[in-house]
DNA sequence: TATTGTTATACTCTATAACTATA
DNA sequence: TATAGTTATAGAGTATAACAATA
């Protein structure tokens, strides 16, 4: 494995009177920052979010949101409880996101027949106008990072990420 | 590339009175969720997160407080916008954080003499001593990952997210 | 007893603006 | 003018607990 402990003690173990800036930039150490996968995910999983965030400015859509209308609308009638498992958010916060798309016209929470305690859930007419707009606008977003890592390291990385699940 | 629109009209669009709910689980279909990068890194970057921080719950660390205390240790030195930089941090919230591990008794930070402006970041012997078993525990987290999605899955990955940047 | 959906709370992160002191 | 650091604020995301209704 890549990730390894210093052995030796670093600089700033000095006392303190032998302290001394670094003044000009000979590069900085990352040191076992290298090593760990969840700094590299994060890094470039920022980068994504934030050029979705802006592609999708028009229709102030975030990414949780945009999964969830795609699962809604893909799978419709299904109950909040499953949809929130499936993509791992909290039902409480599921709950909170669906209220505010309810309020955009974009949704719908009909009783269950089956189940007095749960929601079927529907696209409306138009939230599936909108969500055919905001797909063409998250592929333009997905093209921009492919065209940004590389068509290869996309499927790649889209390969390793995907069967892991 | 494998996101590509819907062309026909989903399920849901249908009108209101044949809307139903769907019972058993024939399993969820993910759409267009399926080929986006974004959504698969960011699962397994909460995943490892989560990890993290659990593992390193007994010195209430989190990933952001442990990458900058690895900057400032294996640089020292540094003024603190160059850390925000380096590593995507906001410099007010640097600074906030950097107050809470000055708080702890693990950094210090020392008026430049070259700058009137800026702060040379240090370690202090305690921190110094605290992050020797923090890396330690990191360490372990890292193996536990590597458990859970393989060795090569995680070298490949590490491999394909690092010559990015 | 367990589960669904809801509300409320708290904490972290992120983004932004405004300010000071220096350069 | 621009930059370093600070403070304050607001918004989103996450985690938890408690509750009513239902299974």
């Amino acid at each position: 494995m890549a990730l390894r402990q210093r052995t030796s003690a670093p600089p700033s173990a000095a006392p303190d009177s032998a302290r001394k800036e670094t003044v000009n930039s000979p590069r900085l150490d990352f040191d076992t920052l290298d090593g760990h996968l969840g700094y590299f995910l994060r890094r470039l999983q920022v980068h994504i979010f934030q050029d979705f965030i802006r592609g999708l400015a028009a229709f102030d859509v975030r990414p949780a949101q945009y999964s969830v209308m795609v699962l809604i609308a893909s799978n419709p009638g299904r109950p909040q409880a499953i949809i929130a498992r499936a993509l791992n958010i909290e039902r409480a916060a599921l709950a909170k996101m669906l209220h505010e798309l309810q309020g955009r016209g974009w949704i719908q929470r009909l009783p269950s027949v089956r189940d007095g305690r749960s929601h079927a859930l529907f696209m409306t007419r138009d939230g599936e106008k909108a969500l055919a707009r905001i797909k063409s606008l998250a592929l333009t977003h997905e093209r921009r990072i492919e065209r940004l890592i590389g068509p290869e390291r996309r499927r790649e990385l889209l390969n390793l990420l995907k069967d892991f699940g």
